[in-house]
DNA sequence: CTGTTAGCGCCTTCAT
DNA sequence: ATGAAGGCGCTAACAG
């Protein structure tokens, strides 16, 4: 099992130049004590000799891997490779490693991900919760650890951490705004499972929106989904079988749009001209479709990826930052 | 900069227990050799203290990390975030992690990311080379320090490598025969920049499909795009201002069928019906259009990830397998 | 300027 | 069944 390389160590180069290993360790990173002649020699023979620092034997002794480890649902998602990108190219910069973990939502996974990842002495943690993580079981483990841990998109709903998030209910407000001044009032919602604080918000936020506005709040306009296709498709019949009939729906996510989409398409109902979508945009599509939502809640997975990561590379550098939570105003974006 | 983390050390266990670090060292990995109670109160203590074992040392004492590197031109595409998914549940499978890295396409950037992840000592890389990439200087020097590479969909032309790939010719005939059948004579190209290969491989299979039907190769009916959204508008705008007007293109890949269907909206040109289009699918998100191409050429990211993780598993185990290159029939999938 | 020494945490012969 | 000793490759006092 072991590898079979024998690499060049700076062992070597002094063996080869008969003088002590620090010298060569120092020559090799310009140490300003060391002569330009020796420093020229060693580097010459580093050369030829192919040598390459060790990195294992540098982590180890600096106590400091240079890695990052960033954990996500899914990594096939748009919105979090989206963000993968982001961070992996920030970690580049800063001349650090990035390491992956996916859940699955699943928070016994999470767990060992985490674990994995503190076993790695990852230098630091970005973390975009389970969908239905409650227990956040680990934050003791890592701090324990000094591993800084920064949230994203998903995050614990309490005070002690570092979390980057977008603000779901000004969007939408602003969804529910520009619907009211576009003349809807039968303003529908098909939500994510209740089991989710992002569900809560954007149920918070639509009650919210309607109550500004004096729209009556009806109960059969409140659909909630699993997120499944066939439940997304499901909600949406549902909707449009009402005898009163919503004019708008704002949808969880854009992939519960795209089903009900479909729904409609399967039920004759034209979009935007007898029904009005908004969604929360996940999906960097739509200018290619036909029959986009009139309008998308922009949750900005680059930018909460991008302040996240220069968050942690901040805390990395100085551990005892002040807690933080960074809210992203969502942002109404018109497609129509 | 250093950690302040001063986590438990097998030192620390045997110093509590009075024995020496040897045997606590195999208590925790239950070697035969140390008695039934003595490897139960080392456990304990180990419990008591939040013993982990400090990985960085292991890995630098064993000479392995059990990490893989995956290097990509680009994360958050749909293609390679699904190969990317895949590669890391294998990878958590045989308890490897999963380090990442973003090329761009860029030859240069490619070659850092490949020395960086040779710096970390990965047990193994798989690479999706970029688009350009024409040398392939790395190649002697993972071998040199012993590191298995595994190429997927993106491969160089040459012997001598581990390479998994999808078959573009046999998915362009099929195509062809598919367009052909249904009546159509006029078929054109819309292919990426020449410099590629899969271009390359493309052109050839289009040319095999016409010959094969005894279908004149009308030049003009062959465009080229450097994949840029404007280039993919112009190079169909061209195709439909032709006098004798294609009734069928082939696309390079569906974002610039994508492209193509925008151009195909502004001329008021309907899609399956004046013109059709067959695509080589890197977009899952068909089923949700209106207006998709008729048929794809599946390229199936997660398979060839599949294979390619457990090839390089298996180099890893076994680091003398003969090279090969495994060759994935491309399948048309209809979408009408 | 350069060498000596010691040690990071763990594993592994080799003794006992 | 356990301990002692040495070393993986590199760095960083501390001496010269």
């Amino acid at each position: 099992m072991e590898k079979k390389d024998k690499q060049p160590t700076i062992k070597e180069i002094a063996k080869k130049l008969k003088i002590s290993t620090s010298t060569v360790s120092r020559a090799l990173k310009d140490h300003p004590s060391i002569g330009l002649v020796t420093t020229m020699r060693v580097k010459k023979v580093a050369e030829e000799l192919g040598y390459e620092p060790n990195q294992t034997a540098i982590f180890f002794k600096q106590r400091k891997t240079f890695t990052i480890g960033i954990i996500l649902p899914s990594i096939s998602e748009a919105f979090f490779s989206a963000a993968i990108s982001e961070i992996e190219h920030i970690a580049n910069e800063h001349r650090y490693t990035v390491i992956l973990g996916q859940t699955a939502d699943d928070p016994d996974r999470e767990m060992q991900v985490i674990e994995a990842m503190k076993k790695h002495r990852v230098d630091g943690i970005i973390l975009s919760a389970a969908k239905n993580t409650t227990e956040y079981a680990f934050l003791p483990l890592l701090e324990n650890a000094g591993i800084p841990i920064v949230f994203f998109d998903c995050v614990p709903n309490m005070e002690g951490v570092y979390a980057v998030l977008s603000d779901l209910k000004a969007g939408l407000h602003d969804a529910i705004d520009l619907l009211v001044s576009c003349g809807h009032s039968r303003i529908a919602l098909i939500n994510g499972p209740s089991s989710l604080p992002a569900s809560l918000e954007r149920y918070e936020g639509y009650l919210e929106g309607l109550e500004k506005h004096h729209l009556h709040l009806y109960t059969e306009y409140v659909e909630a989904t699993d997120l499944s296709e066939s439940r997304n498709l499901e909600a949406m019949e549902r909707l449009i079988d009402l005898p009163n009939r919503p004019s708008a729906v704002i949808l969880f996510n854009d992939y519960v749009t795209l089903d009900a989409i479909n729904a409609c398409r399967k039920r004759n109902v034209v979009i935007n001209q007898d029904i009005f979508f908004v969604s929360f945009a996940n999906f960097p599509y739509w200018k290619y479709m036909d029959n986009p939502p009139m309008a998308s809640i922009e949750q900005l997975p680059g930018e909460q990826a991008i302040i996240a990561a220069n968050k942690l590379f901040a805390l990395i550098d100085q551990p005892n930052l002040p807690y933080e939570r960074i809210v992203l105003k969502s942002k109404l974006v018109k497609s129509l």
